[in-house]
DNA sequence: TTGAAAGCGCTAACAA
DNA sequence: TTGTTAGCGCTTTCAA
């Protein structure tokens, strides 16, 4: 069978329901003038023919297609799989659609913004990569927003919603000192973004406080990656002449899963009689029976929500607001791989208690 | 700062180069005939005016959008996530875009195709959730392929690309049956779904041929995610009269992942002595040290390839093939939840070499 | 409330 | 190889 291409148009309705073009229309545009009679005849018409209004041309003309662009990197960390999930949740309920795209972690965005801009969308959500400047301003004088999830970029114009990661970092500190913790380790992202480089800050920091020296303190790069951590982890640990580290920050969920994956399975390290480990992130596998792990929970709902009232989608022609960073509030959940200090035994059972059930 | 709103167009950027509106949109059309100094030219301007042609405007007259809308079910299942990487990848290299839609599993997924056809796509992939034959029928008329991947739907027009479910099902016995099992279990997932039911079925007739009764294979619904194996299977297992299956068949990774986390931690059962588990998908998480599971690998990179070449992208007027139904062979990976029988030592060792470094 | 007509930014004949 | 011109399918004045 050939392709009859025959898609109708709303001429072909207007003909087919006796009334002008412009009434197909307004009778497909919510909130227009029409009589409704001859919007239901309208819409008649449009049934029998199958037709479907062309999003494509209509915005020719009003400027604003309804497409976000979503920027994504690292797709092998489930946390930007659950992130994406909620932006689309939310996106199809405004009406939007999401154009994807997937970078290389840690590789330039601006090819795939430039190959967004000339499907005119009406905004970008950047959750990985780097940003150049120009191509920032590009956006901004087109009025295009662009706002970066999970991270920020200094002195960028663009603006961005992340969970308070040095205090996220902090808080693991935190943790690891009250069940008594002396000797510290962690296993790093991407050492030039933000995100890895403030939730070390913040554990440190908050080590330091305590009277631990920075170069007491061991640092391995785990590449973001459930492998590059297993790894970090087996070095860290496997032939060493210093004392074993008591306590290992991953610096995100999946690294501290392959971290203890490798140690449990490899090295035969009991967690956490041998060694105590935090995450970040709270990603639903976190809470699963052979991790049951002890970390940061960062807000998603809320982040993607305030990430799309940064974008003012039904404000378009509101200024862009430029630099806004927008940290949000993180959260410890105990769980099994940190000992739980008799002052957190009802945070922890509370964590348990809401673990139940994982949804999804 | 104020949106300037100052999209350049090609007009301004012929103004600027001193050429007609023409010539630009030739400097931008690889293949089209303008002279190499004349397109420098063009590119000169339109670098300074940061000028991106406008391919909505440009699909209004060529019909392409080269956008495809790709249809997500299951998210929660990591098998997808693999999938929408690998059409990512892919897709970004033949210069086309991703439109996405994610709907509830198994529910319609008219109103996302709807959606997609506002924006005229040129090709519908459909992963998930069932399909009207009106849809299908709908997009077929204006020429627009959709290929149903991991699915078919019997009698449908749409084509699909799979693996061999029913031949992947018999893997599994065939392994159980070698490493000496005698009773049988297995978790299933949509069953309104082919896939699932396919598996279902190669396993059970292959068993059958060894003189098994079908009643005699357990069966209990695990709602494809990993929660609803993980209760799924304790249903199984937890008090029971009759003697306990010594063989459990998970329908897809996750829900293998699911059962034996619950399993073992829940009802101390050791894998494989107390009870072997095969899975199907071979998801990247499937080889990890909690679980070594051993699987049908899902040839996803061909599946994606030849779901591609069925949609005919270069050849927009080939007239659409109906109905067809491209099942590609999966094989058995041997990994620790199943014993492995002498026989298929050799088969084993490979599979523990190529899994040492993971592709993530 | 309605219809006619002028674009939106581009591509694709067609002539030059 | 060029420029001119006529649309692509819609929204949006503007008059009626």
């Amino acid at each position: 069978m050939k392709r009859t291409k025959s898609r109708a148009t709303s001429f072909d309705v207007a003909a087919l329901a006796g009334v002008s073009q412009s009434a197909v229309s307004r009778a497909f545009t919510p909130g227009s003038s029409i009589a409704e009679d001859k919007r239901a005849k309208v819409l008649e018409a449009a049934r029998m023919l199958n037709y479907v209004p062309n999003s494509i041309a209509s915005s020719l003309t009003t400027k604003r297609t309804n497409i976000i662009a979503l920027i994504l990197g690292n797709m092998h960390n489930p946390f930007y799989v659950h992130v994406l999930n909620e932006f689309s949740r939310r996106l199809q309920g405004l009406g939007r659609q999401i154009l994807i795209f997937t970078v290389d972690p840690g590789s330039e965005s601006d090819d795939a913004i430039l190959r967004a801009l000339q499907y005119q969308i009406d905004g970008v959500i950047l959750t990985a990569a780097q940003l150049s400047t120009r191509m920032t301003s590009i956006c901004h004088e087109r009025g295009i927003p662009i706002v970066l999830f999970n991270r920020y970029i200094p002195g960028s114009d663009a603006s961005g919603v992340r969970c308070d990661n040095v205090g996220g970092g902090r808080l693991i500190a935190e943790a690891f000192l009250a069940a008594g913790a002396k000797s510290f380790a962690m296993i790093t992202g991407d050492p030039k973004g933000t995100t890895s480089q403030d939730r070390v800050r913040g554990f440190v920091e908050r080590l330091m406080e305590e009277g631990v020296r920075r170069s007491e303190i061991e640092e391995v790069p785990g590449h973001s990656s459930y492998d590059g951590a297993a790894s970090a982890a087996l070095s860290l640990f496997a032939a060493r002449s210093r004392p074993r580290p008591d306590a290992l920050f991953g610096i995100n969920d999946i690294m501290a899963m392959g971290a203890i994956d490798a140690l449990r399975h490899r090295l035969g390290l009991r967690i956490p009689d041998d060694l105590m480990v935090g995450g970040f992130d709270d990603i639903p596998e976190a809470r699963r029976a052979p991790y049951k792990l002890t970390t940061v929970r960062q807000p998603i709902d809320q982040m993607v929500a305030r990430t799309l009232e940064l974008m003012h989608l039904d404000e378009p022609d509101r200024p862009i607001e430029r630099g806004i960073d927008l940290p949000l509030p993180s959260r410890l959940v105990w769980r099994g791989t940190v000992p739980v200090p008799p002052a957190f035994r009802a945070a922890a059972a509370e964590a348990a208690a809401a673990d139940r059930p994982e949804s999804g």
